[in-house]
DNA sequence: CGATGACATGACATCGGTGTCATAAGAGCC
DNA sequence: GGCTCTTATGACACCGATGTCATGTCATCG
C-alpha cells in the first residue's frame, strides 16, 4: 500500500508538501500541485485515515446502533421498518455534513448494543446514535470519556439527550381536531400504561378534552393493551360492546395506535356497526400499511420517524461542534394529523387552522 | 483520553506489558496481569483502534455498501427489502468471524458507491461487499489495490467474484415440477431480457421442457416486461387472451415473477377464469406479500437472498485469508421451489424427489 | 555446577500521516 | 541596500499502539 511518502519519493517533494495538497490547508505552488497529484494517481494512492486520526484526533466518523436491519424478520410483518425511517433522516442530516455514518446492527439483541459501543469507542467515533424500535427506556452503559451521545426514540435515566415523539402533543391535536369535527363523547382505548406513550397519550386526550371544556369520563376509557397475548381481542370486544350500551354511548373510538385500530374496524364489523356512519374510529402512528389500506382509510397522527432522524444528526452535530452542550432534556418532535375518511364529521366544518392538519 | 502509556505509568510496567495484557500474546504473570488490569478500569482506557491497525496493519473491517435502507421509501411498496435480507445473511456469517461490519447506504444513488468505497478503503477495510437490490450487472471502480471484494446478487465485466442467485436452476426445477404434475403446454410470460434473469430464467424453462421430452413452442412463449410502463397490463391481457384462444391452449402460465403473477390473476379474474382449476398459474421470487396473500396462495420459486447473503460473507472471508483467491466465476445460489396451491395437479401424483421442494 | 530453556518484562524502532518550527526565495517599502 | 512580509517548502518530532530484540530470573537437566 502506497504511502505520502511514495508520492513524495515519485513527485520529488516532501512528505509534508503531499499533506499540504491533500489538505490544502496551506499554498502550494500549481506545478508542484501538479506533480503531487499527478503522482498520487499514478502509484495509486489512498491516504490512511488511522495514521491521519492519529495525530489529528479527528476520526470523521459517527456510530449508528441500530436493529433495524436485522429486527424486519417477514416483509409480511416490518416490525423493524420504523427504525429504517429514522435512520434514513439521520442519514439525509449528515450528507453534507463531511462525516462517515458507520451502521452497526444490533441483530435485535439489546445485549449487543454494549460491545457495539466499545467498537465504535476504539475507533474514536466522534458521536454515537442509539435508534430504538419503539419509544421506550433504555439502559445502555454510560459513556466514560466524553464522546457526544443521542437516543433516538428512546430515552434513559442518565438525561442522555434524546429524540422523542411527541406524543401528548399528537393525541392532543387528533383530539381536538376530532372535537372540531362535533364529536363530544370520544371514548379512548389506550396503551398499555408500562409503555412509554400509553401515559402521554393519555394525557394528551384529557388536556384535549379539558380545552373543549368537556368532562372526562372513566366509563369510555380503557385500558386492553395486554401485548399482544390472545385475550386482547376479547378484551376490546367486551370494552366496546359496554361502551355501545351506555345511556350515552361514545360516537368516536380513538385507540392507542393504527394497530389497534385495524383490530376495531373487525370487532365493529362483526358487531353490525358501520365506520364511520355509526361509530368513527382514529389510529395513532400513520402505520401506513393500515392506515391507508382499511377502507374507509384511516384518521391518525403521523409518528414523525424521518423527522426524528434528522433532529437526532442535527442535535448530535451541535454537541460535536460544542454549540449544543447546554441544552438539556429530549426534544419532542411532533407529527401531523392525518384526517381521513374514518371519522364522521358531526357538523359542517370550516376549519382555519394554522396547526399543520392534513387532510386528505 | 487515556493511552496505554496512562495505564502502564498508573499500573508500573511498561507500556508493551500492557499491550500483552491486551492482546494475551505472550506470557503476563498473574499478579501483573490484575495490576493491569485494575488501571484500565480506573482511567477507562479504551485502545485506539488507529494506532493498532497503523502497526499491524490489520484494521479488522469489512466494508458494506447497500441501498438497502434508503430503497424503501414507504412501507407499502418495500422496493428495498430483499437487500435487507441479504444483509442480513452477511451479518449472520460475519457474527463469529472477529470482524466489524461497516454498513454505508448509497441513499439509493450508485454514484455514491465509488466515493463510499474511497471511504472505506482509507478506513483500510479488509473486504468490501456490494449489494444491488435485483439482480443486474453493475459498472464500479476497480479496486487497484488488493483489498478483496464480492457482489452480491450483481456481476461485473471484470470478473470480480459474484454471488448470483441460480434464475436458471430455480425456474428449471420450476417447471419440471409442474411437468411432474402433469401439465404439457405450458406458456411463460418471460421478463424483459434485458434484465439479467430474463434470460437465465427463459433458459432454465426451456431446458426443463427439454428434458421432459416436450417440444418448445414459441406461440406460447411472450415477453410482456416493458419495465412497469402502464401498457404493460394491455399487452398481458393480449398475449394471454391470444394464447388462451390457439387449439392448443396453456393449461398453467408461468411468470417472469410473483408481480407479473399478481396482475395474471386479476386479469383471468376479469376474463372469468378461475385460478387454478381453470387455469394454473405459477411465479418467481417468493415475493411473500404477493405469493402468501394471493389467493389461491401461489406455487414460485424462493429467491434465496439470505443465503446468498451467507454465501458472500463467507466467500469474501476465504478471499481474506487467502484461502478462495483461487475460486474464480459467480457464486449459484439455489432457492427452493414453493408448491402452493395456483397450480393444480392434472393426474394424481406421487411425487419423491431428492430436491429440496417444500409442499406448503 | 554450568548450560539450557521457559517465563516475564522492558527498550526502542516503527507504522503513515500531521503539527511545529525553520528556512529560502522573492516582493514590496522606506 | 537593508528591512519586513509573504509564499513555498522541508526537517523533525509526535500521535498510540505493536513487532523485534534484549535482558534478567528461575527451574530443569545432563
Amino acid at each position: 500500500m502506497a504511502t505520502i511518502y511514495d508520492v513524495a519519493k515519485v513527485s520529488g517533494v516532501s512528505a509534508k508538501t503531499v499533506s499540504r495538497v491533500l489538505n490544502g490547508d496551506a499554498p502550494v505552488s500549481t506545478d508542484t500541485r501538479k506533480a503531487v497529484e499527478a503522482a498520487m494517481a499514478r502509484i495509486g494512492y489512498v491516504p490512511s485515515n488511522a495514521a491521519r486520526m492519529m495525530r489529528s484526533n479527528k476520526s470523521g466518523l459517527i456510530g449508528l446502533i441500530t436493529g433495524a436491519i436485522s429486527m424486519s424478520p417477514e416483509p409480511t410483518q416490518p416490525a423493524g421498518l420504523p427504525e429504517l425511517f429514522i435512520v434514513q433522516g439521520i442519514q439525509t442530516a449528515l450528507a453534507n455534513s463531511g462525516m462517515t455514518l458507520m451502521i452497526a446492527d444490533t441483530g435485535g439483541d439489546t445485549q449487543k448494543a454494549a460491545p457495539l459501543i466499545d467498537t465504535f469507542l476504539r475507533h474514536r467515533v466522534q458521536g454515537l446514535i442509539y435508534v430504538a424500535e419503539y419509544h421506550q427506556k433504555v439502559l445502555l452503559p454510560r459513556i466514560s470519556d466524553g464522546t457526544p451521545m443521542v437516543l433516538a426514540n428512546c430515552f434513559d435515566d442518565h438525561g442522555t439527550p434524546a429524540i422523542l415523539p411527541d406524543d401528548r402533543r399528537g393525541q392532543q391535536d387528533l383530539v381536538a381536531r376530532i372535537v372540531t369535527a362535533g364529536h363530544r363523547r370520544i371514548g379512548f382505548l389506550t396503551l398499555s400504561p408500562e409503555v412509554a406513550a400509553g401515559p402521554l397519550r393519555l394525557d394528551g386526550y384529557r388536556t384535549a378534552l379539558a380545552e373543549a371544556g368537556i368532562a372526562h369520563d372513566p366509563a369510555i376509557v380503557e385500558n386492553c393493551d395486554i401485548k399482544g397475548r390472545d385475550g386482547e381481542t376479547q378484551l376490546l370486544w367486551d370494552a366496546i360492546d359496554r361502551m355501545l350500551r351506555l345511556p350515552n354511548p361514545p360516537t368516536v373510538f380513538c385507540c392507542g395506535n393504527d394497530k389497534m385500530a385495524l383490530r376495531i374496524y373487525g370487532i365493529l364489523r362483526s358487531m353490525g356497526r358501520k365506520v364511520p356512519t355509526e361509530v368513527s374510529v382514529a389510529g395513532f402512528d400513520n402505520y401506513r400499511v393500515i392506515a391507508e389500506t382499511l377502507y374507509p382509510p384511516l384518521t391518525t397522527v403521523d409518528l414523525p420517524y424521518t423527522a426524528m432522524g434528522v433532529r437526532a444528526a442535527q442535535r448530535l452535530l451541535a454537541m460535536i461542534s460544542g454549540e449544543g452542550r447546554e441544552e438539556k432534556g429530549p426534544t419532542l418532535v411532533a407529527g401531523p394529523v392525518y384526517w381521513r375518511d374514518s371519522v364522521t364529521e358531526l357538523r359542517p366544518t370550516n376549519v382555519f387552522q394554522l396547526k399543520p392538519v392534513k387532510e386528505e
